[in-house]
DNA sequence: TATATTTGCTTTCTAAAAGTAAGTGGTTAC
DNA sequence: GTAACCACTTACTTTTAGAAAGCAAATATA
């Protein structure tokens, strides 16, 4: 008995810790956010896209434009007219994440300062 | 000056984007929150944490708990008792996260209904 | 007409990060 | 004395990210 509460001696979270990392797989790390900025402000090819985000490498912003697409949260038009142009867009239903950018632009304005000031 | 237009074809949007960055580097990845919200759960040794995020292992937890502590998240204390007790517990700073969570959280548990009807 | 450049990627190679499994040194319970 | 617990660390493997170059098609420049 003192042993089997002692193996369980932890309080479970999973509960609450789940959704935050279904939203974390979906945009979490050094790119996501960064694309679906750019294109909401208007940049919607390729190239466009690549120059608005500095550091980013073209196989990088592929496979992150395919992920982002699979989740829904981004468009590929391909337009057959003349010299062939494709273009990314945001979908409806990327503006659900709004109050999630704004929370983390708000907290990461914050934490520059904070660290700075530790410095 | 059409070579120069040309060239800077697409909308800066770096002033946006840095503050998000910030963020994600502090806590984005597949354990930060999960751990955060685990100890803020009551959760404040080692083994208590690791058994209450399933799949983790110790050494990522490791890892995971001196970055955390490096960005002020949270504080590690060493007790010199009788056998040596280590604690970690979130710091007041770390409640600024609330918000972020509480964003995310919203976000992901939406977000897993609708690609749950999409399949 | 030849050369260079742009677009939307892909390929190859390397480096860094994450995961797996086992081990360590100390304490304590059986 | 053997087994288990604690807080990690170490060695090794796999996955992911990044760097650099290339490619086919079209367009612009000289």
């Amino acid at each position: 008995m003192a042993k089997l509460s002692k193996s369980l001696n932890h309080h479970d979270c999973t509960k609450e810790m789940l959704p935050i990392r279904d939203a974390l797989e979906v945009f979490s790390g050094k790119w996501k956010m960064m694309i679906l900025i750019s294109i909401m402000n208007g940049n919607n090819r390729f190239k466009e896209i690549e120059r608005s985000i500095p550091g980013i490498t073209s196989k990088v912003l592929a496979k992150e434009l395919k992920d982002l697409e699979e989740h829904l949260l981004l468009k590929r038009t391909v337009y057959d007219e003349y010299p062939v142009a494709i273009e990314y867009t945001v979908t409806e239903y990327s503006n659900t994440l709004q109050e999630v950018m704004m929370a983390l632009h708000k907290w990461g304005t914050n934490h520059r300062k904070k660290i700075k000031s530790k410095r």
